[in-house]
DNA sequence: ACCCAGGCGTCAG
DNA sequence: CTGACGCCTGGG
């Protein structure tokens, strides 16, 4: 299948900045790749690969987005629009979350910083749990890079007219991986030497974390069928996901919120701890469960978006800047 | 040019 | 509670 459509302003409500969306570091997948002026990522809907071009409208279009999606399969195009509403947020009320913003007068600033900002989802629930941990305690551009690795190594490979593109591999896939070089040099039996060795995980740059994707992807493959979580309630998927090895309070919330839009989580990592405690403690030092468990209970189901919000804030109007220690 | 300290969340001790 | 983990960044 081959299609060509729009999606218009009025099917969603409130504003919507896709680039922004895209480019703002969310831990749900890496950004989506540009060329010719579009977004372009291979995703799966109804178990089919699919790849979906996407880009803002032009002229008189400007507040529309202009979609192409291809496949080698049939596809219902409804499937694909859920699909992309989805992944974009668009099914979130932004004008809701902005009269919810400004009550408050320390959240009220985030929105002409965020203007169309909206939860970038995953479209891949075990992608997400991988990024996630990959993400912890490391750069944006280093679990970009290593999540686009992995995919290209052990992901399935679809060739369109704009290139290749690649799934994320299955926790089946995963666990056939070798760790580092010297597993894959058991694995071979000697074959090659060591320097021959890049088709493990440790060459895709995730460090120390290649054992907790393994071992992440062995539960998820064989006693945790991930669609379980979205339908407990929020503690129970949160103390489940915390079961995962490499998944720590941040990175559950994280999975809870791209992965399965629980609007309601709301990670904490040092930079949030820090702004939180700037706006609403005097700067008085908060440990991170006291954080949490505040923004929680004070931004209620707007706590994903508050904790985007004040985050993208921070870093364009200069105040992450000004949080650094020892400046 | 080069080096090395610092920082990111989670886990193990 | 503290340090280790790997890698990149950025300051000297």
């Amino acid at each position: 299948m081959k299609e060509n459509f729009q999606i218009y302003n009025k099917e969603f409500e409130g504003p919507f900045n896709l680039p922004l969306t895209i480019k703002s570091g969310q831990t749900s997948q890496p950004a989506w790749l540009e060329q010719d002026g579009y977004f372009q990522e291979l995703v799966v809907a109804e178990n089919k690969p699919c790849l979906i071009k996407i880009k803002c409208g032009s002229k008189n279009m400007a507040s529309s987005l202009e979609v192409e999606v291809e496949s080698p399969y049939e596809i219902a195009l409804k499937t694909v629009q859920d699909t992309i509403k989805d992944i974009f947020g668009l099914n979130d009320d932004l004008n809701n979350l902005y009269k919810f913003l400004e009550k408050d007068p320390k959240l009220s600033p985030t929105i002409e910083f965020c203007r169309g900002l909206r939860v970038f989802k995953a479209h891949n629930p075990f992608e997400c749990v991988i990024s996630s941990i990959t993400s912890a305690n490391n750069s944006i551009i280093r679990w970009n890079r290593s999540i686009r690795m992995m995919s290209e190594k052990w992901g399935d490979m679809y060739h369109f007219p704009t290139g290749d593109f690649y799934t994320f591999p299955s926790p089946k896939k995963i666990l056939t991986v070798p760790e580092h070089e010297v597993e894959e040099l058991e694995y071979c039996g000697g074959e090659k030497n060591i320097a021959e060795c890049v088709n493990n995980l440790k060459t895709c740059g995730v460090g120390y974390r290649g054992n907790y994707i393994k071992r992440a992807s062995k539960i998820i493959n064989e006693d945790l069928d991930l669609n379980t979580i979205a339908r407990m309630n929020y503690q129970e998927a949160f103390q489940t996901l915390l079961e995962i090895p490499g998944v720590g309070p941040k990175v559950a919330d994280c999975i809870l919120l791209y992965g399965f839009g629980r609007g309601e989580a709301f990670p904490v990592d040092v930079w949030i701890s820090r702004i939180i405690s700037k706006l609403y403690f005097h700067g008085e030092k908060i440990k991170p469960d006291k954080i949490r468990e505040y923004g929680r209970e004070r931004f209620g189901k707007y706590a994903g978006y508050v904790q985007l919000y004040l985050f993208h804030y921070a870093r364009k109007s200069g105040l992450l800047d000004e949080l650094k220690p020892r400046i």
